[in-house]
DNA sequence: ACAATTTATCGTCGATTTGCGATGAAGTCT
DNA sequence: AGACTTCATCGCAAATCGACGATAAATTGT
């Protein structure tokens, strides 16, 4: 059997510790422009914003909140997911996403250095 | 004579007074998504930077800061006007860009609240 | 009036994005 | 094994983006 052995479940333990990378210069500006645009839609707002409420889900969910067909929120999830901001693991037959805190941090810190 | 009755001048006065509008529902994630949109380019980042520092901006010293074509970077500040993080004024010549800083703290305030 | 300067716009090209349905891969359940 | 579920990936079409050179528009200076 595999039942969680935790209640409350995230996807895995969460990147923690300071970031040291630099808020200015060009590499944050790449930084920022990639995270940036991969917020650049609005279905991936709504993607990310249901994942920091949840705490935790599943593409076959968010689904079923959106107005798009499964293998379109699949493509905006991978979008997420290489820009760092949202990370996916399997389970089973489904994939759990989660936000990744580390990058919803490092996205505030560098918006909020303009 | 026009010439400018005030020292370090910006483009013009700036909007100011608190914003009313809401953080989240699907207006907030599109206002979001269309601000990150337009940050979305390393360049358009590196452009509202100099915005930011210089407070006071033309385009012909834009061009010069970056690796791109005049017709580019214009492109590129447009994009950034509609999107309203900046503003122009036609002066003389030239156009007067600058940022709006309460298209700023929009911004600040849309990403803080994920 | 004319030349020079500064910026915006147009047209074009290739690359990328967005959306979808169809299909494939991996796992679960009976 | 076979049916079912869940998600990813593959093509494909339409739209948009990013970059450029060329050109137009507006203003200044001579």
């Amino acid at each position: 059997m595999k039942s969680s052995p935790v209640a409350e479940r995230a996807c895995g333990p969460a990147l923690e510790g300071p970031d040291l990378r630099a808020v200015e210069g060009p590499e944050a500006d790449a930084e920022l422009a990639e995270l940036a645009k991969a917020l650049g839609h609005p279905a991936r707002v709504r993607i990310l914003r249901l994942l920091v409420r949840k705490d935790a889900c599943i593409c076959g969910e968010i689904v079923g909140e959106l107005p798009l067909a499964q293998s379109t929120v699949s493509q905006h999830l991978k979008v997420l997911k290489e820009s760092g901001l949202v990370r996916g693991e399997v389970d089973g037959p489904r994939t759990c996403y989660c936000v990744e805190p580390r990058a919803v941090r490092r996205l505030k810190a560098l918006v909020g250095s303009l």
